[in-house]
DNA sequence: GTCCAGGCATGCA
DNA sequence: TGCATGCATGGA
């Protein structure tokens, strides 16, 4: 991959392994907005993006070399070698179609915020309506980014809200544990940088201790928003998948199994 | 009307 | 330890 800075654009050249309307909607993240002609904007640590792709070039509008480096390089994965991931997957018998079908979905680095509270909305819940809820709570408490987007809300600004706060948002029955993770959060009782640095297993001990975390949503938050490519979280939709793994998972997952499960979440969602 | 969605806390055995 | 149950909401 190649970088070509132009004024406020930056061109990304030979992007191998890279749908964006695969990576951005499927279910990882939940705040990317497709527009009309075809490009997706979001935003991400309070930095609105545009970004499209045609062919292996893909374009990133209205950002800065230092937003690119600090911010988009590492959240779009592309410093890894999806290519040589997918070969390795295609070893399992399964994922051999399934990566062919999906090419090109990625795992987002994801704020470890942003995804804690996402997944802990996720809960018996779908995605449409996911999207929903956060939308409103980033309407309602983030700041406008630029116009129509908005940043997600820091737990310090989360934390001054009530229960009855969140369930207005529409979220159910999970306002109680967003009011608690907030000002958890941010009295610094739960520390996510501290935990971003331990092994996957003690991380994941430190999360199932939250009010309202349980297995899946740990590992999911693990996944997405803690840089742990081996966590593989199993909802209702993987657990049909598992049975097509009896014998339990292939050695071919080792390291990366949170990568074949995103391949295998989606082909379940739309074939099961 | 019933069932379901990127499940979890709680109570009880 | 494992299992049953209640839980908010909106779309199918």
């Amino acid at each position: 991959m190649t970088v070509d800075y132009k004024g406020s654009d930056i061109i990304l050249n030979d992007v191998k392994c890279l749908n964006l309307d695969l990576t951005l909607d499927c279910g990882q993240a939940f705040r990317w907005e497709k527009q009309k002609d075809g490009s997706w904007s979001g935003v991400v640590r309070g930095i609105f993006l545009n970004i499209s792709k045609k062919g292996d070039t893909v374009i990133l509008k209205n950002t800065t070399k230092e937003n690119f480096e600090s911010v988009w390089l590492d959240y779009f994965d592309f410093n890894k070698d999806y290519v040589g991931i997918c070969n390795r997957l295609k070893q399992d018998r399964l994922l051999a179609p399934t990566v062919d079908a999906y090419y090109g979905i990625r795992i987002l680095n994801q704020d470890s915020w942003e995804a804690l509270c996402s997944f802990v909305i996720s809960q018996q819940n779908n995605i449409k309506r996911i999207k929903g809820i956060i939308g409103r709570l980033c309407k309602a408490y983030g700041d406008e980014v630029c116009e129509g987007f908005y940043s997600f809300p820091s737990a310090q600004r989360l934390s001054s809200l009530t229960v009855e706060d969140f369930e207005a948002l529409g979220a159910g029955y999970r306002a109680k544990y967003l009011e608690r993770l907030s000002k958890d959060v941010a009295v610094g009782k739960i520390d996510l940088e501290k935990i971003k640095a331990l092994s996957l297993d003690d991380a994941r001990k430190e999360l199932l201790n939250i009010f309202g975390v349980g297995v899946k949503v740990a590992n999911c938050a693990l996944l997405f928003g803690f840089g742990f490519y081996d966590a593989f979280p199993v909802d209702v939709w993987m657990k049909r998948v598992m049975e097509y793994y009896p014998n339990g998972l292939p050695e071919c997952f080792d390291g990366i199994g949170g990568i074949a499960q995103q391949y295998l979440f989606h082909w379940a969602r739309n074939n099961l």
